[in-house]
DNA sequence: TGCCACATGACAGCCACTGCCACATGACAC
DNA sequence: GTGTCATGTGGCAGTGGCTGTCATGTGGCA
């Protein structure tokens, strides 16, 4: 990597931390991109460089945590049992939680406080589970029926999801690995009770 | 109902239906707010107290569906079993679809065009599943844990965007009630693999 | 060292959205 | 009908997110 990219990737960085200090400190909505800019030391044309809207700047770190966790499922070998690798999703995330435990619970206080993120927030979820969702169809050759994936892809959102908002709602004192195994095995106990067809 | 009443609630209507037309004619990010209040023949700042975002304008038409499916649920008795239940909302989304098809295939093809709006979407279908948890939880005393009803919220909204998605793919031109009848057969046919508890 | 590609940042401008205020118009009492 | 009040309306100025454009500066490479 050259020394351009290399400062590049710096500069990414730094803007978003910048942004992410002074929502914590003032508030989303209360924040402006100029001032984003001028603490990151950056003009603001450069700033929307890198990242595209305002939203971005938030969205973003939960965007990482995701994309490990779609990494985290494409490294399972396609021959693996699929609970296997969805397991591996909710591996990566636990790891996730634990490796960013204060940045997080003060990224979901910023997203509490500003009804205005929920949407990004809902279609970064979104779009993940439907990228899961083609992702496991391809692994079940392609022929397999597509509301099969989707329920799978719905359902492992779904557990991030609870174990996201119970491990933050207890303010992040619980251990994971506890709401996690909770969460699975709750999963097996009680089955869906789908509407009859009609 | 007095006349003043009447007389918003009919310009209620004409300004969404205004933006619909000019939406459907020059695409979304081409029409400003002005166009829309000038077509509805009222002022931008009367449009605002109408519709709080320019998104508010197009979300609008699929709230109106999501509410009378969520109405369809409140109104089954809380005696009743819940797969009945969760079969009127389905029955309520094949009468939506079968009542407005013309204006549904218009309003995908807004939000295909658009990604921008993806967000609000997104995020309206987040909430309406997040409403409809809470109602489950409620309907069983309580006492129920969130996961199910989180999870069985899913799947309904699942069956929903399925269902939408096939029937809009194809053009509106296959028979709903064939289609959501496959989706819930599928339903009952396939088990979701759920990871094991760690 | 000179050239090129490209990252940067300033400036002007668009448009969604808001606060504020004067005005008009139903609703209601008499 | 008429006065009065509550409330819907719309204009206007202003904020801020976001974009196109262009001159300038800096790393990368021959």
């Amino acid at each position: 990597m050259g020394l351009r990219e290399a400062k590049m990737e710096r500069t990414r960085r730094f803007i978003a931390e910048s942004a992410f200090d002074l929502f914590v400190a003032q508030g989303y909505d209360d924040t402006t991109i100029e001032q984003i800019a001028a603490a990151a030391e950056v003009g603001t044309r450069t700033l929307y460089r890198y990242y595209a809207t305002k939203e971005a700047l938030v969205v973003s770190f939960v965007q990482n945590g995701l994309d490990a966790a779609m990494e985290a499922f494409l490294a399972q070998p396609d021959e693996a049992p699929l609970p296997e690798a969805l397991h591996a999703v909710i591996g990566s995330v636990e790891q996730t939680i634990g490796a960013n435990s204060a940045r997080l619970l003060a990224l979901y206080e910023i997203f509490d406080k500003t009804t205005g993120l929920r949407a990004g927030l809902a279609d970064l979820c979104w779009s993940w589970r439907r990228r899961l969702a083609q992702e496991i169809l391809r692994r079940e050759g392609g022929t397999g029926d597509v509301l099969f994936a989707a329920l799978t892809a719905a359902s492992t959102m779904n557990v991030i999801e609870v174990v996201v908002q119970t491990w933050t709602s207890d303010g992040g004192r619980a251990d994971v690995a506890d709401i996690t195994r909770e969460t699975l095995e709750l999963l097996h106990t009680k089955t869906i009770p789908f509407p009859a067809a009609g």
